[in-house]
DNA sequence: ACATCAATGTTGGCAGTGTATACATAGATG
DNA sequence: CATCTATGTATACACTGCCAACATTGATGT
């Protein structure tokens, strides 16, 4: 007999709802002060329940990491896929999307790439699986740059990690704290994400 | 009197003891596994004895962020110290040096930008002085590369700022183990730092 | 020289944490 | 309808950060 949900003894579907839960309280408190029995109580089930569902408070933290790495596959496709056929200016937007979804998620971010989950080794199962997937739209992204004549004709993977590196370094600093007064709103961190790509296009040197 | 350190009721110095054992912790353990007691216990000190040098683990952790932002100034100093007057190999090499720093030391690398440390607000006092001291002497070395013609009449903070995300980026990478069987060694590490420092003085660009 | 004090260290305790173990319930399956 | 398995609960343990009360000591002033 169900009369309503969360006064059965069976919840349902206690995953999603832990994940969901769970991101709400990161984003509210930060990776750090997360704890499992919060979580559980937020939920409303007993402080074991989530272990039926994740090994342990790690496996958790990677599970919702792995969807913030959905969503970054997501949003850099999408800002790619609005200007085909434009590569440099697809470029672009595909690292000011990067950064703003940082911004509207630093928590997340952090939770992603500040180290908090314990991945053994090199994390090239589970969860970096779709971390690969952001990164392989954009080696096609400059693969086909390349071929149209845009960009320059080096190994397509250092184009990437390059392009890579700088989005991923103003995020970092943006979530870290670092550009406070410079990047704190909106339109300065998009505007400041179109000037620096468009250096790293244009390069820093004078000609 | 002290006979030998350790065996008095008081330590001598026990906040260098305690920030240097708890870098050796976190080197260990990484972090997030840090803890005050076990710091203690490694200090030969009861376990609450660390409050009397720091307000709580926060501040202990801001205490040893500060020590490498400190070295972080110098490595990247000396490093461009040794190319004075040639600007461009002078960025190079300050690049070089932050990712070889983080590599070096990724949990402290962790622990700076990870968002670990509760800054209140953004962190434009105590620890940040010290982050802005090396971010400063980037701005310098920009400047004098400007005026000598090296680099391109660019706003100098947005040239500073790409590449410190740049190197930051790269170095956050390799840290948080997304590079892993690209950037392990450090042979590998310094190759790929100038490579892709190089492409942002060039641009990556075809012209 | 001695009393006083502030700095530094210790003991004990509390609430909160992750997680292991044993038990309870209920939806699915024969 | 019996049984199995997935799911949730209760209990317990070691550990954590931190607070309060107390102990020790080197420094200070008279």
């Amino acid at each position: 007999m169900g009369k309503r949900s969360g006064e059965t003894y069976h919840h349902g579907n206690l995953h999603e709802t832990l994940i969901a839960a769970a991101i709400e309280l990161i984003r509210d408190k930060g990776p750090n002060a997360f704890s499992l029995r919060e979580l559980a109580k937020k939920a409303g089930v007993s402080h074991t329940a989530p272990y039926r569902h994740f090994k342990d408070k790690n496996a958790l933290l990677a599970a919702i990491a792995e969807t913030g790495f959905k969503t970054l596959t997501e949003r850099t496709r999408n800002a790619a896929m609005q200007f085909d056929g434009n590569p440099k200016q697809q470029l672009i937007e595909t690292g000011v999307a990067y950064v703003e979804l940082a911004l509207d998620n630093p928590e997340i971010t952090l939770l992603m790439f500040g180290g908090f989950i314990d991945t053994e080794k090199c994390p090239k199962e589970n969860l970096d699986s779709e971390a690969d997937n952001a990164f392989q739209g954009l080696v096609n992204l400059i693969e086909s740059g390349k071929q149209s004549g845009v960009f320059r004709n080096e190994e397509t993977e250092l184009l990437a990690l390059a392009t890579w590196s700088m989005v991923h370094g103003l995020a970092m600093l943006i979530t870290g704290g670092q550009l406070c007064g410079i990047a704190d709103e909106p339109d300065q961190v998009r505007n400041l994400s179109e000037k620096v790509e468009s250096l790293l296009m244009e390069g820093i040197l004078l000609r």
